[in-house]
DNA sequence: GCATATCTCTGACTTTAGTCAGATAATTCT
DNA sequence: AGAATTATCTGACTAAAGTCAGAGATATGC
């Protein structure tokens, strides 16, 4: 099954670059050559400084140097020293950068529908289809999973769109009160781990673990257990199977924690959640907090 | 509409070569150069002679010798003379060539994992039906229909494929008979014309217009009608609006013929093929000829 | 205020990719 | 048999792409 997918997934990178010519060939022809072309596309779509061109294009500063040199040159853009640290450059097109930048997106648009125009309607409108979906598939498998400080920037950002959701959803509305302060600690390490999906430089999902204590009884131990917050999925993210995915990442990191019980609260108004909890072998229990806004609580054992 | 599919196309473009490198990144890191790696992947998938190697990559004849060459002295392809033609050299790879080639391929396919193995199996089936459905609809999109001979082998080779097909669906078989001879002649300029759909070098649809006359009645001129005949579309080719794009095409060639009135015959047996022809506009009308293998006959004014 | 780090640029280089005009040998046409 | 054609190769180029070691200017840490 699995060698299946990934040989059709080699034959279409085959048939398609060899026929899209993968989008670059749209950026010959200009009188520019193909990586100076690239640049230029790449400033007009975000104009920045030097180093973030670099980084964005994986280029060596004496090479990006002299390209934009030759762009300069050319008028299509100007370089200006960066007034908050005078050693960075900014760069932006020129009006005639501009002009030949629209020209790019046109040959590209051009490209695109060399392909397109030959289909039926109905055809284009399942070719479309078909990519939307690869396209949501494809981020969302290349989407990283990675360990923050829930402090953050791109932490508060995860949670500060989860936190607006609950509050769109819950019949009364939501309140995070102090949350995000007690969060810092207890989804730190060493008692947790708060994980945020980035995608193109932009959180699109978000979860944490953080280890928890309940007393079973009078005289008993307290027995110690993973408990999984502040899962969130991106709107337009939903249906490629990232929640899966972060629910797998935070259960392998409660395990490195040391628990082999996950559990979860969740409310009624998170029905794909609480379907989704329940596919991935989570079963319904008792309350085991006093979370006011929570109605479901699930545990599993790993 | 249109370009929305348009735009779909290039936002997948965009982020799927960002993220897969367009496959081509597998064939580095490991000692060659793009190019050359390419190059032994193309004799690895099948050995031939320079200039089809040449036809295959789009190189120029000075630059592929000097490839060659640097894959000769790596020892990873021979070299040697075409006993057919003695000008031609026979390209292949040697034991070491195969063993880099077996390299390239193992890391495409780790490429190809490293997309598909974060997504669930759910996911990659839907991944999987995603890719192959594009890929179906792009390959059909960038067949190049062409007019050729009847007795030209690609088109031979096509009619062959449309007399088994017929024998094998109707209930009694097909027999072509001497068919293909008097095709010649009456699909061929300035009778009518006779259209190969190829992809990758083999046909995948065929279809051909004539010129005939149809007396109305005694003492009456002639009426010129456009006829379609040998229409056929690859089995696995079907669902891509293959066959609506050939009838668009042959219904052009047969207003340029002088023509605006287009008939075809056809059997019960061929029920997707009845579907198309109403779909496009065609009705249905009394028997016109004597084709004892015809059931159905329509008509369509252009 | 000095050492250290950061950002960009310059010079000197290499490799890759590709073009073009013949040269050479084998084949096909007449 | 001689002329024309075809397949491949060689030599002499060029442009693009990229690498690496510093230099110079500016910011930051202590």
């Amino acid at each position: 099954m699995h060698s299946d997918v990934a040989a059709i997934v080699r034959r279409f990178n085959r048939s398609y670059t060899q026929r899209i010519g993968a989008l670059d060939d749209s950026f010959l022809g200009m009188g520019l050559p193909l990586g100076t072309a690239r640049l230029l596309f790449e400033i007009g779509a975000e104009p920045g400084s030097v180093q973030e061109l670099r980084a964005r294009l994986g280029l060596d500063s004496g090479y990006l140097s002299r390209l934009l040199r030759r762009l300069e040159q050319e008028a299509l853009v100007t370089l200006s020293p960066d007034p908050q640290d005078r050693r960075r450059r900014r760069v932006e097109l020129t009006a005639a950068g501009r002009a030949a930048w629209d020209d790019l997106e046109r040959r590209s648009e051009e490209r695109a529908h060399l392909l397109v125009d030959p289909l039926t309607p109905r055809q284009q409108q399942r070719l479309a289809d078909a990519l939307a979906t690869a396209d949501l598939l494809v981020r969302a498998a290349t989407v990283s999973l990675e360990p923050v400080d829930p402090m953050s920037p791109p932490a508060q950002q995860a949670m500060g769109a989860y936190f607006a959701e609950l509050d769109a959803r819950f019949p009364h509305g939501f309140d995070a009160g102090s949350q995000s302060t007690k969060d810092a600690e207890l989804l730190s390490p060493p008692n947790g781990i708060f994980v945020v999906a980035v995608s193109d430089g932009t959180p699109v999902a978000c979860g944490g673990v953080q280890t928890q204590h309940q007393m079973m009884g009078p005289g008993t131990d307290a027995v110690a257990y993973g408990e999984i917050k502040r899962m969130w999925v991106h709107d337009g993210w939903r249906g490629a199977g990232l929640g899966s995915r972060l629910l797998r990442h935070l259960e392998a990191a409660a395990s490195e924690l040391g628990h082999d019980i996950v559990r979860l609260d969740t409310n009624d108004a998170l029905v794909e959640a609480i379907a989704m909890y329940q596919r991935a072998g989570y079963a319904e229990i008792e309350r085991y907090n006093d979370n006011p806004y929570a109605r479901h609580f699930f545990e599993k054992r790993l």
